[in-house]
DNA sequence: CTCTACTCGGGTACAGTGTTCGCAGTAACG
DNA sequence: CGTTACTGCGAACACTGTACCCGAGTAGAG
């Protein structure tokens, strides 16, 4: 791979001459992502990859410069899903959350996107077109482009955080390789003893009193209460009011 | 390490019988987060970690069960820089606003925290202390818990989620081994080609007009214009008006 | 058409990873 | 004082990403 100077969104597929690859990059990518899907980031390796496409492994690196590059691709790829996101609509409260629960079903669908996009920044092609779209939302505000920028990354930041927090649980869960039940068990104590010890009384209402979290869709309601106040905090400071 | 079905906050630090052990738990951790900082995280292996110690390899393993645990510990310690969150002082806006900032000063300090955290619930002693002050700020507002924990899980996913996206970049150039120049370089033809191609005109305006993203403070800024709609969001909502 | 210059696929190899096993030495309990 | 349970750790195992090199195949030049 001579070009690994340059970015792979910038590389061409096919050389110029020479016989024609069997294999490409969106083929690759969507297996990997169906590898890390199915059975977890951590078992996403080169091999396997080269395993679920019957080819072998050193081929890739016709394609990849490094896994980075396939990390990457993958993270671009899944923000292309469900055909791009939809146009505006003049309401830009709605459009904003329109687009909030749109990534945050997508980050549901591959939990490995969190751990990916720490230290990744979001520069494929089709993270580009996302935040073209979350920019044009805004745009008959009346803000300049400098609060543009800073409402849509605030709300990508939102979105992600929040979902971080939501699937740690859940990750920790998998990775450990036992049932919710076993992992609950094992914590148990831990947080017994905490709560037991008397430094935490709101902590320890959290756990004993609060009906949130333990309702199927308390991920869901804290995620929509988070993101209308965060609205609202917009709303309170558009410099025309409609 | 046979009580590897407990948790690593919950389990002993030395046994009851046998010789006393060389190394702390502490220790250990505090060499990671060391090599972790100067090396990055993508260095930090049980091979360096003993290196660093001193020791063999194979001994780390009669403190921590695994890698997992000892990243789990160093998110843990890193959380309780600063000797521990201040205490509430009555004005709930300023307490958070505070917290917010040290949370994201830790997480500058430490770039590596975003990809660990990610995946990863913080149970560990610190970050519940953390927690219970977050609460603690917010208790005289007059909200019921479960709206509580909202507000506090929704400010942390904002902290996270902003240090994500500002920490991306940086991290980028630094995996990369190459400098600053160097990496822009690699990428300036790509972005130049979608901004010259017309179908991004916003973010060609972002790229081209905004002074936010070429000032030395962007970063600092756009976090503080973020943080400050999220608090007037709430204090929009407040049931109890002051 | 032949020749040349290139690409493609992939087996092999290398340096590095997390983790386990087994063994020698040591401290405390009965 | 013997027994027991621990500690430190060298060696080994099964994996990882990827560089190197090869024969085979294809496109354009003359």
């Amino acid at each position: 791979m001579d070009d690994a100077h340059t970015v792979v969104w910038n590389r061409p597929e096919r050389a110029a001459k020479g016989p024609a690859p069997s294999r490409t990059r969106a083929e690759i990518t969507a297996a990997a992502i169906a590898i890390a899907d199915t059975e977890g980031i951590e078992a996403l390796s080169m091999r396997r990859v080269a395993k679920e496409l019957g080819t072998g492994t050193a081929s890739l690196y016709r394609y990849l410069a490094s896994k980075d590059d396939l990390l990457d691709l993958m993270l671009d790829a899944v923000a292309a899903e469900d055909g791009g996101p939809p146009a505006p609509t003049g309401d830009w409260r709605g459009d904003l959350r329109t687009l909030a629960y749109r990534s945050r079903a997508t980050i549901h669908r591959h939990p490995w996107m969190t751990s990916l996009a720490a230290g990744r920044p979001s520069l494929g092609p089709n993270s580009l077109d996302a935040t073209e779209h979350a920019l044009a939302a805004l745009d008959p505000l009346g803000f300049d482009i400098d609060v543009m920028i800073t409402v849509v990354n605030t709300l990508h930041a939102f979105v992600r955080g929040y979902a971080i927090g939501e699937l740690a649980q859940q990750e920790a869960v998998r990775r450990s390789g036992v049932g919710n039940q076993e992992w609950m068990d094992a914590h148990a104590p831990y947080l017994d003893k905490v709560v037991r010890a008397g430094r935490h009384p709101l902590l320890a209402r959290v756990i004993r009193d609060a009906e949130l979290p333990h309702a199927a869709d308390s991920a869901e309601r804290g995620f929509r209460l988070g993101l209308e106040r965060l609205l609202d905090g917009w709303e309170a400071n558009l410099p025309i009011r409609p």
